[in-house]
DNA sequence: GACAAAAGAGAATAATTATTCTATTATTAA
DNA sequence: TTAATAATAGAATAATTATTCTCTTTTGTC
């Protein structure tokens, strides 16, 4: 399998420089005020030689979207499967989940940018691809507290409640740390955030 | 004083309903996929006249952002400064912030959507005065758990993470309850936040 | 080396849209 | 009533920009 020879991955590195230079574009200035001309001279491609790649402009930006957001997904599932317990699973989701946004803090940005879109799900059929994604991410989140009720390691929470308001915890913590990027390392914040969620504020 | 009669009374309604109308496509649409045409039909004024309001669109789009920020403060403000504890002061501006985004769903969305730029300090002149207000709403959350600790209510924690956490959770479980809204009342829905906040999801 | 296919360039197209202009109509105060 | 002022209308402007077209260059295969 993978591919004929040097053509075929040569266009998937191009495929991929593509995406990181509209990546870090998008970020930066959002969807709309990025033109596809800012993003053929940055990339040094020529307007044609893009639409070769990508459809559009909107394929463009939700292709991106979309595997970056597996590549997060996988990279969770991947930590979480490593513990047993339901705890060490939601200290290994939140470690898995900063570690990546610290690596592609361009797609954070992305990503939150379109949080509130995906939260209510999208009219477009580009957008709804990744919606189910996110989802079923949140879903797979819900899930382990769930499960962590019944073992007795949680209280009695509604865990679709909790699991949202554990992603938004963790997207504003890490907002946080981007903006004000202290010196705390990351095993630190991870502690901090696990503290708060597992034993909140009060004395 | 209350300005001269009819004439400046009728000006500032339409001004008022501009807003409305305004804030309600920007939240469906966004910023750019809202025209100023689409304003000027559905508010049934002539292109003309909303520049006569506002000098663009953009000032149209930041003054509407402005004044409800400038309500919730003051919403939030007043609720919190009624009651003495700081466990009291975080339980009374977790329910009036849900109570003022239920209030305004439209504004909420907008919010939403340029919180990111908010939390990370925006380069437009425009966007810069919204930003100050909302880091000068973040840091009075701060300040009441400064106290908090002070008092030997809350735990050693670190005021300024924690006060950017719960306003995470604030609008993440806002966001679930606009998206899926659910029985539940106002009043059981603080209290379930307050608790996660207070005391954690650990058994 | 010669032919077919893909890649590259950038000009041309076509549509959209914020903003301004010009003229018309209503309102106020005297 | 009447001159002055503000409100309205929507056409004209001017700029921007996603997308397509046409042509040239490069590459791979025989």
């Amino acid at each position: 399998m993978e591919g004929g020879g040097r053509r075929v991955r040569e266009r998937r590195w191009r495929r991929e420089y593509l995406l990181n230079i509209s990546e870090r574009l998008f970020a930066e200035q959002g969807f709309f005020k990025t033109t596809m001309s800012q993003i053929a001279r940055e990339s040094e491609f020529a307007l044609a030689t893009i639409y070769r790649f990508f459809r559009s402009k909107e394929e463009l930006y939700f292709t991106l979207i979309e595997e970056k957001m597996e590549l997060l997904i996988n990279n969770v599932q991947e930590a979480v499967a490593k513990v047993t317990s339901s705890i060490e699973k939601i200290k290994a989701l939140i470690r898995a989940q900063m570690t990546f946004f610290e690596e592609h803090p361009y797609f954070f940005k992305i990503f939150m940018a379109e949080k509130i879109g995906l939260e209510e799900g999208g009219r477009d059929t580009l957008r709804e691809r990744i919606t189910r994604k996110y989802n079923s991410y949140l879903n797979s989140i819900s899930e382990i507290i769930r499960k962590g009720i019944r073992r007795g390691e949680f209280k009695r929470v509604d865990p679709k409640e909790t699991s949202y308001t554990l992603a938004g915890m963790l997207h504003t913590f890490t907002l946080m740390k981007l903006s004000h990027p202290g010196r705390s390392s990351l095993a630190a914040r991870a502690n901090t955030l696990m503290e708060l969620f597992l034993r909140g504020t009060q004395q």
